[in-house]
RNA sequence: GGCCUCAUCGUCUAGUGGUUAGGACAUAUCCUUCUCAAGGAUGGAACCGGAGUUCGAUUCUCCGUGGGGCUACCA
C-alpha cells in the first residue's frame, strides 16, 4: 500500500509552495489507490501560529486535496499532531539511548556558541564537538540529578557513505563526516524536526516521503536513524521549489502573492491553480496542459518530474486558470462567480439578470476578480461621462451620426419582444443557455447591421456611439450583448442620455 | 568557506550521439470587430562556457561559471 503524506508547520497561511508539494505526495499516493496523510509538525513552540493548522486544512480542501488521515479526520495512526505525540518520542528516543546511538548534551547556548565562533575563525566547518559523548554515565546521572538542562543528540558514524536513490533527482550521496551530532530531543522535551519525522513517517507506515527540495541535504541523517532503529527506510522524492520571477530566489513574499488564500480572494479558481502548479516541475509527455484532477491523478509520475525549480509566472496562471473558467459548466461558473462577488449583487442583479452576466463574462475573464468593470458597466452605470467621448473621429461617429444612432436604436430596441426573451433565459437547461444567449445575440446584431445598411452608414458611425452611451466607457461587451441584458427600459434610459449629452456639444 | 544539487526560447517545458531542436504562456503582426477581452492564424525567440570521448555532441565525461538548498535546541 502506498502512503504518502503532508505535514507542514502550522506558522500561517499555506504557501503555494506547500500546495505544490502536497498535490504532488497526492496525486501519487492516488495514482496507486493509496492514502494520503495530513500530519501537523508543531514541535517549535516559538513559531506556533494560532489558527495557522485551520488555515492549512482550509486551503487543502479549497484544492480539492483530500486526506485519508489527519487532525481534523483521525484515521488509525492518530495523533496526526506530533505536539500530542511526545510519549511516543519519548519512548523511541530511549531506545536510541539505550543503544548507544544517541547521548545527552549538557553544553550551554554560550559554550556551543563560543565553539562555533573558533570553528570560523580556524575555517572549519561549524559541526559539535562531541564534548558531551565523552561524558561517564555518573557524570551524566549526577547532572540529571542536579537538574541541569540538555538535549539528546544523535551519534553520527565517522566515514561512511549514505546513499539513497531519489525518485525525482536520482542517485544521491553524502559521507558521514559531514554530518553534524544533530539533536534530537530539545530541551523542552519535544523533538526536532529530525527525530519526529523519521519516528512518524515509520509508525504511520509511510512507504514515500515526498517533500520539499530542501530536505535533500537532511536525508542522510533521517536514513541513519532509520539504520540505528533498524526499520525500513521509505522511499524519497524532493519536490523542485517555486522560484520569484527575475532572480532566482526563492518565492517570498516581496515578491507578491504567495499564500493560497490569496490566490482565492484574486478569484483564481483551485481547478486552475493545482493545474498551473501541477505543470511547475511535471508534464505528461504530451502536448496536453489542460487537466482535471481526475485526470491528473491518472497520468502523474513522479519520473516526469524536472530536477530543477520553476519560477513562478502569474500570466500563465491566469491563462490556465482561464482555459478552466472557460470549459466549466455554466451552473458552476455562475455559483462560484455568485458566491465570488456577493458583496457586490444588488438589487438590480435579479436571477435572470445574473444568468446572463456570467454567461458573457464566462468567455470575458480569467480571472473572478476581473467581473468587476463589466458589472459595474451593467449594474451600476455612471451617468456622468464626458459626452464628447460619445463622438469618435475615427469610427467617423460625429455628432449628426450619434443622433441617428440613438433615434434608430431606440425604434430597433422598442421592437424587440424582451419579456419572451427574458422567460426563455429562465426556463432553458443550463447546458443550452449558451447556446440561446449565442442566437438572442446573432439575433440582435442582426437588427442592429440590417439598421445601419439601411441608413447607409458604417458600422462605426452607428455603433459606437451606442456602445458608449450603454456603457460610459470604451471598454465593454458588444452592444448585443448588452443590449440583451440590459433590456429594453435601460437600454433606452441611457440612449436618451446619450442624446442630452450630445445636444449640448458645439 | 564546506557539503549536496541543478542548468534547452523571457517563462513553463519536450526531445535526441546526426532533428528545420517541438509545444504552451508571454510578445509582435494579422484575422474577427462597435471598444476591451475571448477566439483563430502567423512570425521572432533557446541547447551557460571550456576541454575531452566520438566521424559527429545540445545529448556522454571532466573542469569552470551561474542558480538553489543545507551547514540551529526552525521546520
Amino acid at each position: 500500500m502506498i502512503r504518502t503524506r503532508f505535514a507542514p508547520s502550522p506558522t500561517g497561511f499555506l504557501h503555494i509552495g506547500g500546495l505544490k508539494t502536497a498535490l504532488f505526495a497526492y496525486l501519487f499516493a492516488k495514482k496507486s489507490d493509496g492514502k494520503f496523510i495530513l500530519r501537523i509538525e508543531d514541535t517549535d513552540q516559538n513559531r506556533y501560529v494560532e489558527g495557522g493548522m485551520e488555515q492549512i486544512i482550509w486551503s487543502l480542501k479549497w484544492a480539492g486535496i483530500n486526506y485519508d488521515e489527519g487532525p481534523d479526520v483521525g484515521g488509525e495512526y492518530k495523533p496526526y499532531i506530533q505536539s500530542e505525540r511526545r510519549e511516543i518520542y519519548q519512548k523511541y528516543i530511549n531506545e536510541l539511548l539505550d543503544k548507544g546511538f544517541a547521548y545527552r548534551c549538557f553544553c550551554t547556548n554560550e559554550r556551543l556558541e563560543e565553539m562555533r565562533r573558533k570553528q570560523e575563525e580556524n575555517k572549519m566547518p561549524p559541526k559539535y564537538d562531541k564534548h558531551c559523548l565523552s561524558l561517564s554515565k555518573e557524570e551524566i546521572d549526577q547532572k540529571v540529578a542536579n537538574g541541569e538542562k540538555y538535549v539528546i543528540r544523535m551519534k553520527a558514524p565517522d566515514n561512511e557513505w549514505i546513499k539513497f536513490n531519489d525518485l525525482i533527482k536520482g542517485k544521491i550521496e553524502f559521507n558521514t563526516k559531514e554530518l553534524d551530532d544533530q539533536v534530537l530531543i530539545k530541551s523542552d522535551g519535544l523533538p526536532t524536526y529530525h527525530f519526529a519525522v523519521v519516528v512518524d513517517d515509520h509508525l504511520m507506515n509511510i512507504s514515500h516521503v515526498i517533500r520539499a527540495d530542501e530536505w535533500v541535504s537532511s536525508t542522510p541523517k533521517h536514513i541513519l536513524l532509520y539504520k540505528y532503529f533498524d526499520w525500513k527506510e521509505p522511499e524519497y522524492a524532493h519536490v523542485p521549489p517555486i522560484l520569484a520571477p527575475g532572480g532566482k530566489k526563492k518565492l517570498s513574499k516581496r515578491e507578491g502573492s504567495v499564500s493560497v488564500n490569496e490566490f482565492v480572494n484574486l478569484g483564481y479558481l483551485p481547478e486552475g491553480m493545482i493545474n498551473y502548479l501541477v505543470l511547475l516541475g511535471w508534464n505528461p509527455g504530451t502536448t496536453e496542459e489542460i487537466f482535471t484532477m481526475e485526470e491528473l491523478i491518472e497520468k502523474f509520475d513522479l519520473s516526469k518530474c524536472q530536477k530543477a525549480g520553476a519560477v513562478f509566472d502569474i500570466k500563465r496562471l491566469e491563462w490556465v486558470n482561464g482555459q478552466h473558467i472557460r470549459k466549466m459548466d455554466t451552473m458552476i461558473f455562475r455559483t462560484k462567480l455568485m458566491d465570488y462577488i456577493i458583496q457586490d449583487i444588488n438589487k438590480r442583479a435579479n436571477n435572470e439578470s445574473f444568468i446572463k452576466f456570467a454567461i458573457i463574462e464566462q468567455e470575458r475573464i480569467n480571472k473572478l476578480s476581473e467581473y468587476k468593470q463589466d458589472f459595474n458597466i451593467i449594474y451600476n452605470f455612471d451617468e456622468s461621462y464626458d459626452g464628447e467621448l460619445i463622438l469618435n473621429e475615427k469610427m467617423g461617429a460625429d455628432k449628426v451620426s450619434a443622433e441617428l444612432a440613438f433615434n434608430e436604436s431606440i425604434k430597433l430596441i422598442e421592437s424587440i419582444d424582451f419579456e419572451k426573451l427574458n422567460s426563455e433565459v429562465i426556463k432553458t437547461d443550463n447546458s443550452k443557455l449558451i447556446e440561446l444567449k449565442k442566437s438572442y445575440e446573432e439575433f440582435i446584431k442582426n437588427k442592429f447591421l440590417d439598421l445601419v445598411k439601411n441608413l447607409n452608414m458604417k458600422n462605426g458611425q452607428i455603433l459606437w456611439p451606442v456602445r458608449y452611451a450603454l456603457t460610459g466607457t470604451d471598454k465593454s461587451p458588444t452592444i448585443f450583448e448588452l443590449v440583451w441584458i440590459l433590456g429594453k427600459e435601460e437600454s433606452v434610459r441611457r440612449l436618451n442620455i446619450g442624446i442630452k449629452k450630445i445636444e449640448v456639444l458645439g
